[in-house]
DNA sequence: TCTGGGGTCCTAGGACCC
DNA sequence: TCTGGGGTCCTAGGACCC
C-alpha cells in the first residue's frame, strides 16, 4: 500500500496540450477557440470547451457547436519538443518522475522533500510556464489517486494540495464516474444500485461492491473509494505492446482491400519495433464491427520477431479465420498489435539485439 | 456527437508440466 | 488407479485511460 503520511505525490498535467502548443506557437490563436485535428478532435482549447467541444468528438459536430473555431493541424515535432521542455523541468524538481504520455506525469518528492509541497508545485508551474511556454495544472496528495483527482479539480492552470485531513471532504462529494479508473460501464452498475457518490462507495462494504461488480473490479473500487493506492510512483515503465489500426467508417470492405491494409499495418509496426530494438511473439488481430463491438484474435509465434513478414503472416491467418464473422457483421476498424515483447536480461542472445540490459527483473 | 489511434491492466479457463 | 497442489503459458474478453 502506498499511502504516505503527508502529501508528497504530485500529478502535473499540461492543459489542453496540443491546443496550448498551437496557441503558444501562433500568438494570433491565443484567446480563441482552437480545435486540433480535422476528422476527429484531438484536443480543444479551453475557449473551445466552453462551447461543449471535447476531444474524441467528430470534427463536423465540433464545427456545428462552434463555427468560428480555428482548426489547427497537428504537429508532432512541436509536441515532442514541448514535451522535452516540460519534462526537463519536472526531472529537475523530483527524484522520481513517472511519465504518462507526452504531457502528464506523477512526481514523488520523496521522504524528505527539499521544500514544502506547495512551494515545489508553484515552482513547477512557474518554470513550465517560463521554459516551455505552457500552462500546467498540478494536484498534490498522499497518493496517486488523490493527486490525479486534485489536478483534475484544479484545471485549467491551477494548483490544489489535498492534505491528509482534507481527503474525505475532497473525495466523498465526487460523483463515482469522476474517479480515475471508474468508466461508463462500472458507473452504470453502481448507479443501478443507487450509488452515486464516492462517499456512498466508501460506506459500502467490500463484499457489497464485489457482489455488484465482480471480484476484481469490486475490490479495486473499494480501494479507490478509501484512497488505498497500491501503486507507487515508478520511473521507467517498459512498453508492453506495439499496435496500429485503421478505421473504415461505415462501409464494409472487400477482402483484397483488407489484405492491403493488413500489410501496411504490419509494416508500420515492424518499422517501429525495429527502430526501438524490440521484438515480440504474440500477434493480435483487433476487429471492430458495425455495432462498435470489438473482438480480438491472437496467435503466438515460436520466436520473437520484429520483421513485417511473420507479423503479416500471423495476422493473415487470423483474419482468414475471422472472415465469416466479418462478412456477417461488417467491419469498421481493423488493427494489429504485437505483444509479449522479448525483454532484456532474458538470458538469451536476444539480450544483444535488445541493446543491453536496461530492463529490471519483475 | 454516431466514434480516431494509441496504449494499459486484469480476469478466467484450458493446456501442459512437475 | 485415483488424487492433489502449484506453476506457467496461451487465448479471449472486459474495462479504462489519454
Amino acid at each position: 500500500m502506498f499511502v504516505y503520511r503527508e502529501p508528497r505525490v504530485l500529478h502535473a498535467d499540461v492543459d489542453a496540450f496540443f491546443a496550448s502548443v498551437a496557441q503558444r506557437d501562433d500568438p494570433a490563436l491565443r484567446g480563441l477557440p482552437v480545435i486540433v485535428g480535422g476528422g476527429v478532435v484531438l484536443a480543444a482549447s479551453y475557449e473551445a470547451r466552453r462551447f461543449g467541444i471535447r476531444s474524441g468528438m467528430g470534427g463536423a459536430a465540433a464545427r456545428r457547436l462552434c463555427p468560428q473555431a480555428v482548426i489547427a493541424q497537428p504537429s508532432w515535432e512541436s509536441y515532442v519538443d514541448a514535451s522535452r521542455a516540460v519534462f526537463a523541468v519536472l526531472e529537475g524538481l523530483a527524484p522520481v518522475v513517472e511519465r504518462l504520455g507526452l504531457e502528464e506525469a506523477f512526481l514523488d518528492l520523496g521522504e524528505h522533500p527539499r521544500a514544502p509541497v506547495r512551494e515545489t508545485a508553484e515552482r513547477l508551474r512557474r518554470e513550465v510556464r517560463e521554459q516551455a511556454g505552457l500552462p500546467i495544472t498540478v494536484g498534490a496528495g498522499r497518493t496517486k489517486i488523490v493527486a490525479k483527482m486534485a489536478s483534475r479539480a484544479a484545471k485549467p492552470d491551477g494548483l490544489l494540495v489535498v492534505t491528509a485531513a482534507g481527503e474525505d471532504a475532497f473525495l466523498h462529494p465526487l460523483a463515482v464516474e469522476e474517479l480515475w479508473g471508474i468508466g461508463g460501464k462500472t458507473a452504470a452498475k453502481l448507479h443501478a444500485c443507487g450509488l452515486r457518490t464516492v462517499g456512498q462507495l466508501a460506506r459500502c462494504g467490500e463484499a457489497q461492491l464485489v457482489e455488484i461488480l465482480g471480484k476484481g473490479s469490486g475490490r479495486h473500487v473499494h480501494a479507490l473509494a478509501h484512497n488505498h493506492d497500491r501503486h507507487p510512483v515508478t520511473a521507467e515503465r517498459r512498453r508492453r505492446s506495439y499496435g496500429s489500426q485503421r478505421a473504415y467508417g461505415r462501409a464494409p470492405r472487400p477482402p483484397d482491400d483488407l489484405d492491403e491494409t493488413l500489410a501496411r499495418l504490419a509494416e508500420r509496426i515492424a518499422k517501429r519495433m525495429q527502430s526501438s530494438g524490440d521484438s515480440g511473439r504474440t500477434v493480435l488481430l483487433r476487429l471492430r464491427f458495425g455495432d462498435y463491438e470489438r473482438v480480438t484474435r491472437s496467435h503466438t509465434l515460436r520466436d520473437p520477431t520484429a520483421a513485417g513478414e511473420p507479423i503479416l503472416g500471423a495476422a493473415r491467418m487470423l483474419l482468414a479465420a475471422a472472415m465469416p464473422m466479418i462478412e456477417r457483421r461488417g467491419l469498421t476498424c481493423l488493427g494489429i498489435s504485437v505483444a509479449n515483447l522479448a525483454s532484456a536480461g532474458s538470458g538469451t542472445q536476444l539480450e544483444l539485439l535488445d541493446g543491453g540490459g536496461a530492463g529490471r527483473p519483475g
